[in-house]
DNA sequence: CGTTATTGTTTCGGACCCGTTTCATTCAAG
DNA sequence: CTTGAATGAAACGGGTCCGAAACAATAACG
């Protein structure tokens, strides 16, 4: 069944979210961050910094310290790829993945209190 | 009727919106400043400075400057509350009112291409 | 009045993000 | 082997955000 929303439901979803996000002191990722975390996690691998920069048309700096700040945060890791040495494998962590369950969980209950 | 999410969805629901935000050159709002953005024009009024920040649980500086930079973008617009000069009158405008009706659009396509 | 409270703004210091450019490493092709 | 291309990271400069504290301006109260 198709996800249907109207305008004034759209607007309160990301309200809810977005002052579940602030007041849950949940570490400050940019839109670019989010973006990047959750294509990391939702789109099948292998992800590199160069691959990541493309299907999100930013540029590399953006992702590299992106990956920076979500790798302190144990969010996501990176490997170099041992068969060509100059990329790098960005990789889901169980931090990150539970981040994202709690998040996601956070979406569905504003969701499911939204006004009929 | 509910609505109703699975994890996935919702994911993806974010990731979708914030790649297009980040794509369309929007002006990157933090959480914060879009969570008093949404508060201003879905809740109703009168908006003070002291109001939002307690309804958001953020402080005042933050509320004073995101309505400076959102004031810039005419996304909203402040004035002098007549009967208490102390007070700050937060206002709607046409720019925001567009603005957040673009927004609301992008996440309901957005919602629409889900998969089932 | 003069004092205290309330409201919103400004300042300070630190931290972060972004885009551009430059650099180091690694691969590939001549 | 040497040169050139590709990848990711680091450096630079500008801008913004945040929290805490100090600062006006206005109102309320004794």
């Amino acid at each position: 069944m198709a996800v249907n929303l109207r305008p004034s439901q759209a607007l309160r979803l990301w309200q809810g979210v977005c002052l579940s996000e602030v007041n849950a002191g949940m570490p400050d990722l940019s839109h670019r961050q989010l973006a990047i975390l959750l294509t990391v996690y939702l789109d099948p691998p292998p992800h590199t910094v160069r691959g990541l920069a493309a299907a999100l048309n930013v540029t590399k700096p953006v992702v590299t310290r992106a990956l920076d700040t979500m790798g302190a945060l144990k969010l996501v890791s990176r490997h170099r790829d041992e068969e060509d040495r100059r990329n790098v494998l960005v990789k889901r962590t169980i931090e990150g993945a539970l981040f994202l369950e709690r998040f996601g969980d956070v979406i569905i209950a504003k969701a499911k209190e939204l006004p009929i």
